[in-house]
This record gives C-alpha cells, structure tokens and sequence, in this order.
DNA sequence: CCTCACGATGAATCACAGC
DNA sequence: TGCTGTGATTCATCGTGAG
C-alpha cells in the first residue's frame, strides 16, 4: 500500500486535498490542555505540560499548543470542515482527545459537519494515582460518521481499548500503540485511504498500511516528519519495532 | 449507619437540605437521552428508549425521561446547584451519564460551581454489538469537587471501573453494580453523609452503608421508593443478594 | 468441583410501514 | 412531509444446568 506524506501545516495541507479523495479520518491534535488556567495552558510548551519534570528521555517538543479553549474550538471545527470535505459518503472520524477537550472536541467534530456516534474510552493502565480521589488513566476517542453507517460490512469493533503507552523505543511524547491504531484503522475500507492531519511520528500511518489501507499524512515539524516517513518506508518489516516499539 | 429516604421529587427535597450537611454527592439521573431526533429522545418512556423489545423481564418504567436537551441542562445544574449548597468544603460530586450527555453533564457540573476533576469510564463488558463500527460500551462518571480534593486523606481510587450491570435479580433498568459503587463512596470520609437525588433502586445508598456512611435518599416514584427502602434495610443482611443480587 | 453447551440479554440502532 | 410505533438485528458475556 501507499502513502503521502506533506511536510507543513495540517489546515493548509487539507484545503489542498480533492473533494471525497478518503474513506477514513483519523487523528490525534495537540489537545491544548493540561492546566487548570488559560495561561497554565498557553504558556508552557508541550514538554513542560505532559512529561514529568524529571523525564530522562530525550523527546522533541512538538507545535501547536498554545490555544486557548475558545480557538481551539474553532480552530478543530475549520479543520474537520475540510476533513470532511475530503471525505466520501460514510466515511468516519476518529478524533482523540482527553477528558478537559472532550466537549469542545464533540462541539468541533459536530459543527464540522459530522454525526456525532459515540466516543470511546482509551484506557492506559500504568498512569499515575492521585492521593484523595479517582485518578485519569484514561483518554477518549470521539467518532461521527459522514452521513450515516455503513452497515453493510461485516464489521465489529470494540467499545473500549486498554493499552499502555509504548515505552520502549518511543519516539514521540503522546505516541499511541500501534495495536490500537490497526483496530480503529479498520472503518476504513480495504484499499482506501486514511486521513491523519497530524502524523506525529507516524502511527496511524504504520497501522493504516498494515492493515492494508492507503495512508495520507501532514505533520508540520520537521523533526516528526523525517521520524514518520523512516517509520512508513519501514511499515512492513521488522525495523519498526527497532524505531518505535512494538507498541505494547 | 443511618439512612433517610424522602419520597417525592429531587429538585423540592434538596432545596429543603440544610447548608453543608453532606460530604458526597453520588448520582444517576435520567440520562434523558436515546434516540436521533428530539421526538424520539423526549417522547418515548424509558422502557421504550432503553430496553429490548423482546426482553422477558418486566422491570419497572421510570419517570423523569422527557426533556430536551436545553432543559435538560438546566435542570440539572440547578439540582446541582442546592447540591452544591447543601455540601461542605472538599466534597466530591460524582454524576453518571452516557455518551451522548457527557457534554452537557460537565457544562451543568461547572455551572453549578463545582471544580470538574475529571471524567471515570464505566466498562460494560456484555453491550450489543453494532454492525459497521464500534459499539458503546461504556458510561462516564462525571466528577468535581467543591472547593479543591481533600489529598489529606490516604485514598486511592481507580481511574475506571470493568463490571456487568447486575443481571441476576435486577430490580430497575439501569441498576449499578454495587461493588462500583462501594469504591465511589469512598470519596466520602468515614462517618460523613452520602447524598443521592435519583434514589433508584437504592445500589448508591446500599453501598454507602456497608462502608461506613450514612446516606440521604430522594426517589419520586412510589415503587422504587418502595424497593429501595427493602434493599436498605436489608443493606447488612444477605437479604439484599436475594432482593437485588449481589452486584455482580 | 470443574467443564462445556445452551439460552438469554443489553440506559440500542435501524428500516419501514402506517397514520 | 413528518412523526410514531413496531419489529429485526447483532455478538460477547453471563447464568444455568447437565455431564
């Protein structure tokens, strides 16, 4: 299976795909969270909000996280409105997301344009506990559909998935496994293609060819789009688990 | 450890609560929810709404399923705003919902003024399938606190929770597992009083007492009024396993 | 006491006929 | 046209009872 992958900014890139070209949107966007105030979220870099002070690996920050909630809303809302353009009759979206995001996420994916069809616990076991009250292990996959379902296939997918980050070999700060990327990747059709406006290092792409589905992918950092397109040349063979884990 | 059970509707009950009287609010109220179009969600019964047409159990309707989303949010954040009032500083809410109000739950939760903490995933292992894509098995516990948590207290809870609804000797539609629930009160510091304005069949106060809190009910209809007041007076005994099966 | 086969069910969803 | 009610559908999970 193929793949493209354009090095630069995931609005401008989309606007520049023909209409009804993918049969699957699926994506994980600089979530814009992580502290209780405006400028708790705006002033820090993605390092500094997701990776505990003392971390000794060495993982390259990534751009894109200084909105506040407010335009990241209009801001998802304009890009899954080319997404969906892009997209074909039933096509479905996968949009990631954590419990602070996940309504303004469910607002943009609707606004969009999408039917809004449900949202999917993404749990991570060996997250860290809070003394006095529950703690969050887990992360949410809101999905809608373009149009309605396509029922016709012969197609059952889980409601829930537990994973642990990949640890070993990672590459990037809020890299997903790669074994739940091949389960989502599957509301694509066999042979189309799957849309990820924010490759990251690159596992929807890896999972998405795999599975045999095209893959299309923007990443702006320069950085993260060398890591992605080593990880897509070596989607097939053994090498990627060397890059980035075997995603357990 | 003692529990009151007032007949009659949330809203009326909780307004008559003195101020700080209570250290958890755990609850389950009508998800109003079900269905695509607003006729569909707002009028249908419950029973219509969430139940197999074909289910042989002849589990009672419950009241309380017929508004619209705006009022709907409103509604509830004024329930959650005499919540509010009626508990002390560090209390925890917690309030259950599907996917489809998880947005307007923590827009009410805010609004009501408490501090939205987080959202915990509630796993239904035995949900039906959907043809086409992923199925929804799961329902979120939506959580804040009044003031900041207590991280005083030496108390670790999970991040989310794997269990049936119980099947064995089910008594309400949308009964809880207890065993879920008896890790939720916890939240609440030994000794203290756990409020619950949608009563049901009474799992949030059963819970509540076999650890160790005192609990304050409120349930409009009749006959689930009727029924939680068997499983708590039975909350000790092993009655409540042939009342209402053991939550399992 | 364990294993296995069988039957029943799910805070649904969808299509369609009837009004 | 649009709302309403009825019935078919799907499979992992769980309870039951036999072996």
């Amino acid at each position: 299976m193929s793949y493209t992958l354009h090095r630069g900014d995931a609005l401008t890139v989309l606007k520049s795909l023909p209409d009804e070209s993918v049969q699957a949107v699926i994506t994980d966007p600089p979530y814009n969270s992580g502290g209780r105030t405006s400028s708790d979220r705006t002033g820090r870099t993605a390092r500094a909000k997701y990776v505990t002070s003392n971390s000794a690996h060495g993982l390259a920050n990534f751009p894109g996280e200084n909105r506040d909630q407010r335009s990241y809303r209009s801001w998802l809302t304009e890009l899954l409105t080319e997404a969906y353009r892009a997209s074909t009759e039933h096509t479905v979206a996968m949009v990631f997301t954590d419990w602070r995001q996940e309504p303004t996420t469910s607002d943009a994916l609707q606004m969009a344009g999408w039917t809004w069809s449900g949202t999917i616990p993404w749990i991570k076991p060996s997250s860290r506990p809070r003394k006095g009250g529950p703690k969050q292990d887990s992360e949410f996959i809101i999905w809608g559909v373009k149009g309605s379902l396509d029922n016709t296939r012969d197609l059952y997918l889980p409601g829930h998935y537990i994973a642990s980050q990949p640890r070993k070999g990672r590459v990037h700060i809020t890299q997903k496994p790669v074994e739940v990327m091949q389960q989502l990747v599957q509301v694509c059709p066999e042979g189309g293609t799957v849309l990820d406006p924010f490759t990251g290092s690159g596992s929807t792409g890896v999972a998405a060819l795999r599975e045999g589905r095209r893959f299309v992918g923007v990443e702006l950092s320069a950085h993260y789009a060398d890591v992605a397109e080593e990880r897509l040349r070596g989607a097939f063979t053994k090498d990627d688990f060397e890059l980035a884990g075997p995603g357990k």
